[in-house]
DNA sequence: CCTACCGATCGGTAGG
DNA sequence: CCTACCGATCGGTAGG
């Protein structure tokens, strides 16, 4: 039992630390002599720990897809308008993202390097992600809240662009906290789009 | 004569070709054998055109960061307000991605392959092109124009987000062409920072 | 642009 | 978690 314990725990501390190798050094670069050696292990003993480089790729890319899903049905749960609803769904990708900026980095860019079919799985769950984004925005423009000038597909893929690449740049230990960060990039993209600021 | 013209656009066959293999694998996991083929020649022929993979990745990246500081040297030259300013910088941007989404696309995720002194250049260059940006936003608060209410790293991230992920979606064959996204990317990015819309 | 080849390194297995 | 090891593949060179 304690060792059933004790085992998951260690696989734990490998996936973290692949997590920021792979972060670091992108996945294909990332070897899991690199690997083993910052754990203070051999490489081959990694795999008493996990089944193949490629499990750890996927246990941090689908771990991350779930927070997200999480977050933003919960967002859609509420009975509130679409800027509402879209202010709510930056500021939980973002805080989703806050709990492990490390993790959300590989999951952004490390994710092409999944193998089929997981890599169809991923991209499926993602662009399923994106148009329940493009949904809201789309009530936003029927509802008269947003502009209807702007290109929906454009609008999208710029929100998500700015979200996605804050792992690489915020600071953890900035000034800003994760929910004041939020609310400023939904206030930057939201008032964007926006008819009347 | 017509030799060393026929070296110089083999060579730049090689890297075209190469930019698409880097842009779809990844740097790290595309193998000069994969490139070799494509053109359909040995891998080891690759080397009477290009010195070694290297040279390739730092051709691409260094090409493009020269258009993009000429770009912004043309915007900056302009005795504009500041929100006009960022607009130019923002279409620049875009229009110089949009004359090789492939490159941009290697310049934006590859580049940390770079080995150094390279890769410090590098962001040396990439940090002094931000920071002009950030200037322009500074400026654009001083007068007036943008709110001060936002936090400037993040602004200038953001839109540096939006802008750089473009090569990762954008369709050259849509409905929209490269001015009209930089128009409505502007658009969208700067009037979230107007303080009156 | 090719054949022939090199040393290094890769992910992973066998067996303890 | 280790030693010992495997076949595959890597970037690149020599010599033509």
């Amino acid at each position: 039992m304690s060792e059933a314990i004790s085992n998951l725990s260690r696989k734990e501390q490998v996936i973290r630390k692949a997590a920021e190798l792979f972060k670091e050094k992108g996945y294909a670069a990332a070897s899991m002599r690199d690997l083993a050696h910052l754990l203070g292990i051999e490489a081959a003993s990694l795999y008493s720990h996990i089944k193949s480089k490629e499990e750890i790729l996927r246990s941090l890319c689908f771990d991350m897809a779930a927070e997200f899903q999480k977050s933003l049905a919960e967002v859609e749960s509420k009975n509130v308008t679409a800027s509402e609803k879209l202010r709510n769904g930056i500021i939980g990708h973002i805080q989703v993202m806050a709990k492990d900026l490390t993790a959300s980095a590989v999951f952004m860019n490390e994710h092409r390097h999944l193998s089929q079919p997981y890599l169809r799985d991923f991209l499926l769950m993602r662009i399923n992600y994106i148009n329940r984004f493009k949904s809201i925005i789309e009530q936003g423009v029927k509802s008269g809240e947003f502009k209807d000038s702007i290109d929906k597909k454009l609008a999208v893929m710029t929100l998500f662009s700015s979200l996605n690449w804050m792992p690489m740049w915020y600071d953890p230990g900035s000034a800003i906290d994760p929910l004041q960060l939020g609310l400023q990039l939904a206030d930057m993209l939201v008032n964007g789009l926006k008819k009347n600021a």
